[in-house]
DNA sequence: TTGTATGCGTTATCAC
DNA sequence: GTGATAACGCATACAA
């Protein structure tokens, strides 16, 4: 018998009906304990798993989320971890379909949809907001780290996350504090008004320069500051990457950090953490995201049938400070 | 009507059996061009998207590829990419399955098999050879960016990756060339063959200590080299991350690179390239990997029926060394 | 060229 | 508690 093993063979070999073995393998109600235990050890005998296709197909539900990502970022990738989680303990599979240089956003949302994924969970969808609204008004969707009117969305609250930044940099003593803008990056436009916020309620004037999401964009801007020959007291990066970009140039220009000037990052990416980085940042955290973005979903999905007009929610959670090493009070 | 269609209703729209409709949907022969026609706008019409599920569910074949990865690791996400190419220009869909923290490799796997994946390609995987081989002999399996006995294997030569890196280290002028071991790591053993072979063959002095792969390991290494206070004309770490620990402690300790000290990494990441970095390193051809091993399981589950105790292959790739600053003549 | 009938592996409905 | 039967959406052999 080269082919797998279906619930046929099992009820064949336990002598009972397939109606039977199906129970058993749900652990349904409506079996005998002595029948359970023939049918589960004749499907361990022959090494048969039930097929999740003909499963779904005969089910009315699919019980099915899809997931898109970018393959290869470290943020995606600690929300796929999380997204896994939350599904499973709601009783939910995932499917995954990845963003990559081959094969954009469009696509990755059309295999899901094909698949017949119940519900989709989009990480910061590079698409704009209209055709976002127009998915969502067909499939159940929830945006994962990204805000877009009018669709359910789950991210940080990056204004929380910049002021609370600041106002770390401000209770070490510092008072001319640069923030690196991020551009057009999701929760760029957050960040940037969480800075002006707080540096503004501190008095403080505001000193922006444009920053970016890469170390290439980071060591610019810090080219760019030592050039002026004028630093400030600290500067305040929109992530992680721009940060380390920032480092590297002011520490090749003689720049201590943090004696001569505190550097802050944002997200807590792995690089972060290492010993002889140890980067100040803001972490996000990613399996509450995850959480609350597939409870989100299945709330959608299971929820009573006239909550379809609901209007969209946006869920924010607080990002939380993690103070190491690049920041520190004045040494002037 | 809230379901989606289904082939059917598109039959009942165009007025013609569902059979026909199938022919179409699949562009088979066996339908007029007209006929044609009136199927297509009447599935356009109504949305209708054939059922993958239904579809594999009646073919004996589900032409589906299982691959695992890790999320969030560059490496892997390149090799992502390239598979989905090489998938999709064999006909095949690829179905994904991520490796995460809350998420082992086993689990990983036995979801692409119950999933009814014909064929499986992993990267990178942590299991040991024995379990690797079982697997193997219950489903057609080839391993990626691992060597692994007695399985079907496509990576980088990594002996002659670390030779070519040894010999561009050479040729600049560099005699005392010294190699941070990768321990354990996928390929370690090759590379620091590589290297010894090379050293040995210019008749050099073998320098190996043990680095590692993350940042935090080369710093590490450096700081024992720095310690130690004779510095070797060039280090070659073993990956790119190990490499830029390696230069952070350098240059913090002002060793300038590539002035005092040439540092060659392996692996060409992200980080590499950057304008501020400019690391030397070792490219693999994530792209060719991935198309390379694709092709090895296409052709097991399409080779020859008497094909299946053929011996497993051992596919490698030779790598490109890709010089930029960090890599330079000796200025003594 | 087109239509009919059957089965893929499972679950749900109904009898017994 | 158990078993027969239909149906999920589609593809295919075969008949028309």
């Amino acid at each position: 018998m080269q082919r797998r093993p279906t619930l046929a063979d099992v009820a064949e070999r336990a002598g009972v009906s397939r109606a039977l073995v199906s129970i058993v393998m749900r652990e349904a109600a409506g079996a005998s304990e002595q029948t359970r235990e023939r049918v589960k050890r004749a499907a361990d005998d022959i090494g048969y798993r039930p097929d999740p296709r003909a499963r779904r197909l005969r089910q009315l539900r699919t019980n099915l989320l899809g997931l898109t990502f970018a393959a290869g970022q470290e943020f995606h990738a600690d929300l796929v971890d999380g997204v896994y989680v939350a599904a499973e303990a709601l009783g939910y599979d995932v499917v995954l379909s990845a963003v990559t240089p081959h094969r954009d956003e469009v696509r990755a949302v059309r295999t899901l949809v094909d698949d017949r994924c119940e519900g989709l969970l989009l990480i910061g969808p590079a698409q704009r907001a209209g055709r976002l609204a127009e998915l969502a008004d067909r499939v159940p969707l929830v945006v994962l780290a990204r805000r877009v009117r009018g669709v359910d969305a789950v991210r940080s609250d990056d204004v929380a996350g910049a002021r609370l930044g600041v106002e770390h940099l401000l209770g070490l003593g510092h008072r001319r504090i640069l923030f690196l803008d991020g551009g057009g990056a999701p929760g760029a436009v957050e960040r940037l008004r969480g800075y002006r916020r707080a540096m503004q309620h501190a008095g403080q004037p505001e000193l922006i320069r444009p920053g970016g999401l890469t170390e290439r964009e980071g060591a610019a801007a810090a080219s760019a500051i030592v050039a002026s020959g004028e630093w400030p007291d600290a500067v305040f990066a929109f992530n992680d990457r721009c940060a380390l970009g920032v480092m590297d140039v002011f520490i090749r220009s003689g720049i201590a950090v943090p004696q001569d000037v505190s550097v802050l990052g944002y997200d807590d990416s792995a690089l972060a953490g290492l010993a002889h980085i140890n980067l100040s940042t803001l972490r996000q955290d990613a399996a509450g995201l995850a959480a609350g973005a597939v409870q989100r979903l299945v709330g959608r999905l299971e929820g009573p049938a006239d909550g379809r007009d609901e209007r969209a929610a946006d869920l924010v959670r607080e990002p939380q400070l993690i103070a190491r090493q690049t920041t520190a009070p004045p040494t002037r």
